[in-house]
DNA sequence: CTGAAAGCGCTTACAG
DNA sequence: CTGAAAGCGCTTACAG
């Protein structure tokens, strides 16, 4: 004999009354609590999970699917990491765990989420990596399981979302390269299906009309995490015949490959070049000179999702009924040096160089 | 009437028929099979979770527990996202999931350890950040439960761990820097209460005395997983009225710190100066020089780690009789130019530069 | 306040 | 090869 039939027994009373003692139900003599609370505490008992989930209907636990990718490209895990630690803020005062699900790197995100989701694995899901079309929001919305996506999608029906506000980052970026007479500005673009590449590619073409500037492709160059990744970029800067004087990085790791080569061909950044970064990764706050970027909570940014996910389930949506459930986390601007300088003759600076 | 029940209704056969085919089992008419299942795909049928798992007593879901960090501390994420790659490979073949459990920081890792195991929550645990004395192991042991574990402990009783191969990592990075002519090296050593910092320590001393070097406990520095610490170690090491004229570096990415500060006092690593990290990892992959380190296969580590755990889970031990139960992971040595070197005059050059 | 009983959605001996 | 039935360990109306 076992689990709640165990407690009971060694109590002398029914396994209902045992249940509701340790549910807290109200109606159960204090004392009768206290006696079944103490001899659960001595035999070490704790409800098993799957006898507790089929009988309430409810697992308890949200997932937080996320996607590995092949070695040999890199990450952006640390983001995750304090993504986490964010969710789990907000879940733990409802003694709800979460699971962290990373579909690997060779198999598909479809097959991957419907497994769980058919299963009543959970009882919310978190989404990230979230493409301009995204088949994963209609299999959540058929499935009819609570979920909220970390980043937007270009599906037209309405769910809920949390993502960065790259939109006013990259405002304040471009307002500031301006105002210190920058026009021909460079953006670097991530690689892959994720669909904030477009969002920031978009808000970086939007901001240049802004200021009546033209949009220029060959000032776009689409990188990967990788900082010898920016070595390429300034030599494709530089090789332009009308060569950018500013570049706006979405991957910040990338600068420490564009501060070396900006360096290696002559051109010392934040004097003669401007950078300016996303946002400020651990990896990059002690570059010199100190690279201008925006902070984003990661706690803020987990606390968010988990308020937006827990409004839509029932139990607990009492709690966070004007949680948002639509919204950008914010961006704090951490100037730097990098992009003090205005437009300098890059050219003019090459050609000295190689002389 | 939902689940397993609709299907039987629809076929007008019994659950106990649809149950048997659907799980593959033998004694099933062909052509009933192939109508249940078509039935089952029709309808988007898949077996609750809980359900099945109640009834099996198997969850067929394992955990990797790992923690996470301060947000302002930093993370060695990436490493754990190769790994749970490798993990995955294996357990997809037997349909087992994997759960990656994360400790939010401010939560005791052992409490949030036992929640997910008194409730049979999986049928596995995966542990990393294995500390010297790590209560978790005997939480484990005593519940029963199969585990591996990501590092080594000192407890003495047996369990199966996989661990990265330190002793030889570092008997080569010695080897190597005693074979230029250096007999001052220093060691960074990790922070925090995680095992394989004395591992690697120990490793550390024992091959200086296999040299016949005295141990200097002044060459040990405690880093964290942060690049700026490389440019206090390096203040540290140039303070020494004895200077170390190599160092070995637990986190690579300090790397990135120390050859800047080496480069601003004068002292050009890999001419001067001897550097040889221990993984490398993709930020540190483009260094110049670039950096003397060792290839961990984080697909392998996790393809061990699996195996070390299904060996003793009854259902799949057949399969992994032959797995290695405690081993540690090989490190290829990946020779670059941050070692080339001699022992150099460090105060001399310090002397020049400062003049 | 407590007990008896049904039920959550599966699996699995046991008959036949 | 299939059905009927018990059981996995809980929760929860329903009586009393």
């Amino acid at each position: 004999m076992r689990g709640i039939a165990r407690l009971a027994k060694e109590l002398g009373i029914s396994t209902g009354t045992v249940s509701r003692a340790l549910n807290g139900k109200p109606d159960v003599n204090e004392d009768t609590r206290r006696r079944v609370l103490e001899t659960a505490q001595r035999l070490g008992y704790a409800p098993n999970h799957a006898a507790r989930a089929l009988a309430q209907g409810m697992t308890r636990s949200v997932g937080f699917m996320i996607e590995l990718e092949q070695e040999s490209a890199t990450s952006s895990d640390y983001f995750f990491m304090g993504v986490f630690d964010g969710v789990q803020h907000v879940l733990a005062e409802h003694g709800l765990d979460l699971l962290v699900l990373p579909c690997p790197s060779n198999q598909d995100h479809y097959t991957y989420l419907e497994r769980f989701v058919t299963r009543s694995a959970v009882d919310g899901m978190i989404l990230a990596a979230i493409r301009k079309v995204d088949r994963r929001i209609e299999l959540l919305q058929s499935a009819g399981i609570p979920f909220v996506t970390l980043g937007r999608s270009h599906t037209s029906s309405e769910y809920s979302w949390i993502d960065l506000d790259f939109e006013s980052a990259v405002a304040t970026a471009v307002d500031r390269l301006v105002e210190r007479g920058h026009r021909r500005i460079a953006v670097t673009v991530p690689h892959g299906e994720a669909n904030f590449g477009d969002v920031f590619h978009d808000a970086y073409a939007n901001n240049l009309g802004r200021h009546g500037i033209a949009y220029d492709p060959d000032l776009v160059y689409v990188t990967r995490r990788q900082e010898d990744i920016g070595e390429t970029v300034v030599d494709e800067m530089l090789a332009n015949p009308d060569p950018p004087t500013a570049v706006l990085l979405i991957y910040e790791v990338t600068a420490i490959g564009v501060y070396r080569r900006l360096r290696a061909r002559g051109i010392e950044p934040g004097r003669d070049f401007a950078v300016v970064g996303f946002r400020d990764e651990p990896t990059v706050r002690f570059l010199t000179p100190s690279m201008t970027c925006f902070h984003v909570s990661l706690h803020d940014l987990g606390v968010s999702l988990a308020q937006a996910l827990l409004a839509q389930i029932p139990t607990f949506a009492h709690h966070y009924r004007d949680a948002a459930r639509r919204t950008r986390v914010p961006t704090t601007l951490m100037p730097g040096d990098s992009d003090a300088c205005g437009p300098a003759p890059v050219g003019r600076l090459l050609a000295r160089h190689k002389s």
